[in-house]
DNA sequence: GGGGGTTCCTGTACGC
DNA sequence: TGCGTACAGGAACCCC
């Protein structure tokens, strides 16, 4: 499952390889993956065909690919199972194959860029770039809150903000437009991290725990991104199709009935928000 | 308008 | 062996 760090992994490995190419063909296989894209399979090719891809991008879960010469870019959600592959420009189709981008890089010579998507929750679209105070987003972005590691990041606006829901601490950490780029994995271990129960009401939390709860996104965040992401299965991969290496690390997600790692006590896994919850019944008492 | 529940989707695991 | 069902979850959407 594609959160911050997997796409953060798919965007460093797509920046040398496509930036300063020319976008010389789009396949779409499946229009699933461009309901991004209201305007249909035919308007996204020809708003890309020609074009020269500018550099590679991201907020939070979003990555885009800002085009020269005007104000669009095109814009990629991985979803739960995306995948944006780099492959020879005569490779044979991917399972679940969705659209086949090929393009002609000055040095690298041609290449497909791939999206590849099981479960179809992702998909690509071609979209405006707006300004959004200091940086240049998509219109699709706009709504995203800022990630944790972006540096433009405002502590003081996010511990204001978790201060005012009253809803349960973890639904808040996965609300993209408070805080973006934390998904279900990483808010279980970020909560296990700071020992806090993940139905814990924000708006009880005092800001000592808060500030906490922060500092344990950023670390597990960047612990993960160092490890190249958290791979179960063949969902989530690099470019190059590899699996990352953080599903060793895990303290809390996936792990129930397995003993926690301070304390011994067996994690439990209990049902939210139409997920799994994982945590330390012990070291996370409910307040 | 905040809050919380539902829905979309498909491969895999598991029980009978 | 084969079939049916539960499960995984990001984000938009809907209803109260």
């Amino acid at each position: 499952m594609p959160e911050l760090p997997e796409v953060e992994v798919v965007r460093a490995g797509l920046a040398p390889a496509v930036t300063g190419s020319t976008i010389t063909g789009v396949s779409v296989f499946d229009e699933r993956a461009l309901t991004r894209h209201g305007a249909g399979a035919a308007d996204f090719v020809a708003r890309l065909e020609g074009r020269t891809i500018a550099s590679a991008s991201r907020r939070g879960k979003f990555l885009w690919l800002p085009l020269a010469t005007d104000d669009s870019a095109l814009i990629a959600h991985l979803g739960m199972s995306g995948q944006m592959l780099l492959r020879a420009p005569d490779a044979v189709s991917e399972r679940h194959e969705r659209i086949r981008i090929h393009v002609d890089h000055p040095v690298h010579a041609e290449l497909a860029v791939v999206f590849a998507d099981q479960r179809t929750f992702g998909s690509l679209a071609v979209d405006r770039l707006v300004r959004d105070g200091a940086t240049i987003v998509p219109t699709q972005v706009l709504h995203i809150a800022r990630d944790p590691i972006d540096p433009f990041f405002d502590d003081l606006v996010f511990r204001a903000a978790v201060g005012k829901k009253k809803s349960a601490i973890k639904r808040v950490l996965l609300d993209q437009t408070i805080v973006s780029g934390i998904g279900n994995i990483y808010a279980d271990e970020a909560l296990w991290a700071a020992r806090i129960h993940p139905e814990t009401p924000a708006d009880g939390l005092p800001t000592q725990a808060v500030r906490r709860i922060l500092a344990e996104v950023r670390s597990v965040l960047a612990k993960a991104l160092a490890e190249g992401g958290t791979s179960f299965d063949a969902q989530y991969v690099n470019v190059n199709g590899q699996a990352g290496y953080f599903a060793h690390s895990l303290n809390a997600y996936g792990q129930q009935g397995k003993p926690c790692p301070r304390c011994g006590t067996p994690i439990v896994r209990e049902s939210f928000m139409n997920r799994g919850s994982h945590f330390c019944p012990k070291c996370q008492r409910r307040r």
